[in-house]
DNA sequence: CGTGTATATGCCTGTTGGGATATATTGCCG
DNA sequence: CGGCAATATATCCCAACAGGCATATACACG
């Protein structure tokens, strides 16, 4: 988890996977669209594929980047308490607008 | 946005984090948790500040501080498009078990 | 087997970031 | 006003990291 937040922490890598959204890729096509070198893209890919948010599958020389959604869902966890926190003020803020309805009662 | 994560990345500023949730703290309250010195203690509030996850009020010579969730909040809507990826995945799996359901049929 | 294509790795460099120590700042109290 | 308590800032050091270029590796195909 620790190192989810790190690996996040770098824009270019958040790119990634937000293209790897719309589905597998191949290390070429995230160069096209990444105003990187090639060796820069693959190096990310390293480091996302050790945090588990990306695996790869081997097609001949190509190979195909997948996203992983394991720590994403654990990152999911840990914002849990926090967004019980906003969910809980949201809560009472409805209960408040709630006993406020119907003003001219 | 971007920004949160890079302030997320560090451990002590999520530990920092986490006191909060607990309710406002002064700096040498978190210092007495921390193993860190005081002066670290401060340039991780300096920048968590920065971020907005976090502000001050000012009490005498003490500053209490407190928890920000804005930027939680769009962290939690940056997950947004990942957390459809799983739990579609996850009522895929819902439905492939209803269609199991009473097994001697 | 040699050549070209796709990707990974090594090496170097500049920058950033966290930590510690020392010092400045602010506000209280006697 | 002097001194103490709480916190912030300045300075320095070291480690980590991203990026580029050069090069290695892997694989297909003629």
């Amino acid at each position: 988890m620790a190192s989810t937040f790190e690996v996040l922490a770098e824009p270019h890598r958040r790119e990634i996977l937000d293209l790897l959204r719309e589905g597998e890729r191949p290390v070429g096509d995230l160069v096209e669209r990444l105003a990187l070198t090639q060796p820069a893209v693959s190096k990310h890919l390293r480091v996302l594929r050790g945090a588990g948010l990306v695996e790869v599958r081997q097609d001949a020389q190509r190979r195909w980047y997948r996203l992983r959604l394991d720590p994403l869902v654990e990152l999911d966890s840990w914002l849990e308490p926090y967004r019980r926190m906003w969910t809980s003020s949201l809560d009472a803020l409805e209960r408040h607008l709630d006993t406020m309805e119907d003003p001219d009662e």
